[in-house]
RNA sequence: GUUCUCAUAGUUAAAUGGAUAUAACAAGCGCCUCCUAAGCGCUAGUUGUGGGUUCGAUUCCCGCUGGGAACACCA
């Protein structure tokens, strides 16, 4: 189906040619008057000097074009040159019906479906997820399910950071502890112990200590970096103690992503590009691009339209070593040659914005990808506490991303028992427990989508649970409201019946209508601009107009029987749409709350 | 030092170059014999500063002030 506005637009066209005005000036905004009418075209004023006329002779021609039309109602020029319109009732229910009948709700399958890969989450295997992975996680999540709704092929990446210096410190800290283990024993030759010899616990624990005496005793960092090296080299023992790292650790993840209903299709890590690298480095050494600057091998960058310095994207360390930018590339290169995507996409705090525009422009003049493969990278703001600086401990460390959830399950938790004792029913504390995680994960995400990603936002664990305003529970609230509705009318018999839809009785009927028509073009902006927060201000507003709706209108005691299964029909397109947004959102709704 | 980025009611946030800048929270007032009052209605209050482009600027351009960040061997 076409957008609303484009509709509109089309219409509006028709008039300023048939009044002998360039067609390109009949764009239909929505009103933001919304007492003088409900759509608005403010293409008289832009005409103006072109014309040489006043803008209001203009849209007086333009609206003398209008009078028979089939989908304004109402077109009325106004000073200074505004052409203020109304829908009819037929051209909004024509309308409405389609999107009623239609599978995604009026937005139509892509003509050319991209393959896009989108990398997040990065979280380092051993150490414990904090508030710092919740950005990409959340917004990630809600970028991939957005351009899967709208019928692109995407892949998720959770890109791991599993191969570095940290790994060998840790093993080198577990040798310390554990001297006697057969993966320290160069003769062994068996088979290494099935069970990982340390829990999640330990190992959380462990990286932070090795990681501290490392910066202390040179000797202890020496023996991390021969570890480090071991393990990259594939020695037996290290590569078998890895793996169980590796294990442990990714289950732990597995657990706490899935509490954030977050899902990746794919548990790629720096470790999966560690044998293309020296066939890239060869390339690019090959190719001319790469050269030695200061013992480091890098790659320049610099472009003629540069004002400013543009530091070269280094690809070796001086003493040889891979980097950060090596297994970007080379992640890059793996991503073209096994999945072909048309886009990829990277989600990461955006202090690296510099950072992937030297790895983008690095990967463009290398060849790594297609001249049209699109490259971006959406840097998202810090989260702060209520004083606006970093979220913290009390004490003053980084909280970790499982102790957020929980408070925020437990302050919902305490509101849904206190809701339930001030109206008088009894809630059954396993059910209480399980609609509080429901709720608690939609503050925490519609806190965090709400905003644009790339500001900096206040996460705000009371105004975050709050029952009220534009919150993630005002949402779910509203959507348990409507199913309250739709049960009780299939208890009462019933039937819930799409194309039932009635021409609207009255003005909430017919702003929630017009509301639920924005679907489409809500979506296709959220995609285009990777802006989860749009879908958030939509469903905001589509809540509000449902509840005035329902405020104003009683449905189940409605006697006319075509009225009330007309608007039983719309509570059922409303429930869906909202449902829609708050899955790409990646949250739900409980069923009563 | 260079570059990037942000600045909107008391607070937190909105606004493809359009009319009277939009909400929420906090404050004040009203509405449950009625489908969940976690709701609805009403009152009061904002574009850092100086220029420019434009019929028209919160939005685009330049300067200033004030926050945040980045600037090759960390990721």
């Amino acid at each position: 189906m076409k957008k609303m506005l484009d509709l509109l637009t089309e219409e509006m066209q028709k008039a300023f040619e048939a009044a002998g005005y360039d067609a390109a000036l009949g764009k239909v905004t929505v009103s933001n008057r919304p007492d003088l009418c409900e759509y608005q075209c403010n293409g008289a004023m832009a005409g103006a000097k072109q014309y040489k006329k006043a803008p209001i002779m203009i849209a007086n021609d333009v609206a003398a074009k209008l009078s028979e039309s089939k989908v304004f109602a109402e077109a009325i020029a106004v000073a200074p040159g505004f052409l203020n319109l109304k829908v009819t009732e037929e051209f909004l229910l024509d309308y409405i019906k389609g999107m009623a009948a239609s599978k995604k709700f009026g937005v139509e399958e892509p003509k050319h479906p991209k393959k896009i890969v989108i990398d997040y989450g990065g979280p380092n295997v051993a150490k414990a997820l904090h508030v710092g992975h919740l950005r990409s996680g959340v917004i990630g999540e809600s970028v991939k399910r957005i351009a899967r709704f709208m019928g692109h092929d995407i892949v998720g990446d959770i890109h791991l950071g599993d191969w570095g210096q940290p790994m060998g410190l840790i093993i080198h800290e577990l040798q310390l502890r554990h001297p006697e283990l057969p993966y320290f024993d160069e003769s062994f030759t068996g088979e290494y112990p099935a069970e990982a010899p340390f829990t999640i616990a330990e190992l959380e624990e462990i990286y932070p200590t090795a990681s501290g005496k490392s910066k202390e005793d040179p000797e202890y960092k020496a023996a991390a970096m021969e570890d480090t090296f071991k393990l990259q080299s594939g020695v037996r023992g290290h590569r078998a103690l890895w793996d169980h790292i590796i294990r442990v650790s990714v289950s732990d993840l597995k657990r706490n992503y899935q509490k954030l209903n977050v899902e990746f299709d794919l548990w790629n890590g720096e470790s999966t590009v560690h044998d293309l690298i020296p066939g890239m480095v060869d390339n690019m050494k090959k190719g001319g691009y790469a050269y030695i600057s200061d013992g480091a091998l890098v790659v320049d960058v610099k472009e003629e339209t540069d004002t400013k310095e543009f530091p070269p994207c280094m690809i070796l360390k001086s003493d040889g070593a891979s980097l950060y930018n090596t297994t970007d590339l080379a992640t890059i290169q793996m991503r073209m040659d096994e999945i072909h995507p048309d886009k990829l996409i990277y989600l990461t705090d955006k202090r690296q914005d510099l950072y992937f525009e030297q790895i983008f422009r690095c990967a463009r003049k290398t060849k790594l990808v297609e001249p049209e493969t699109e490259l971006l990278h959406i840097g998202f703001g810090t989260m702060n506490g209520k004083d606006g600086k970093p979220y913290k401990t009390r004490s003053g460390g980084v909280p970790r991303l499982e102790n957020l959830i929980d408070e925020i399950n437990e302050e919902m938790l305490r509101k849904i028992k206190e809701n339930s004792a001030n109206k008088g029913y009894e809630v059954d504390e396993e059910q209480a427990k399980e609609t509080a995680k429901i709720v608690g994960l939609a503050a925490i995400k519609y806190g965090d989508l709400s905003n644009q990603p790339a500001k900096d936002y206040i996460f705000d664990v009371d105004r975050f649970t709050s029952f009220e305003g534009d919150t993630g529970p005002y949402i779910l609230y509203t959507i348990v409201r409507i199913k309250s509705i739709l049960n009780k009318y299939k208890e009462q018999g019933g039937n819930l019946d799409k194309a039932a839809l009635q021409t609207v009785q009255n003005d909430s009927e017919k702003a929630l209508v017009m509301e639920l028509c924005k679907f489409n073009a809500t979506m296709e902006a959220a995609y285009e601009e990777s802006a989860p927060n749009k879908i958030c201000a939509y469903i905001y507003d589509l809540a509000n107009e449902f509840n005035r709706f329902y405020h104003e209108t009683p449905i189940l005691v409605e006697t006319d029987e075509t009225k009330k299964a007309g608007f039983i029909a719309l509570l059922v397109l409303a429930k869906n749409v909202l449902e829609t947004c708050i899955d790409v959102l990646g949250f739900s709704a409980p069923e009563r709350m």
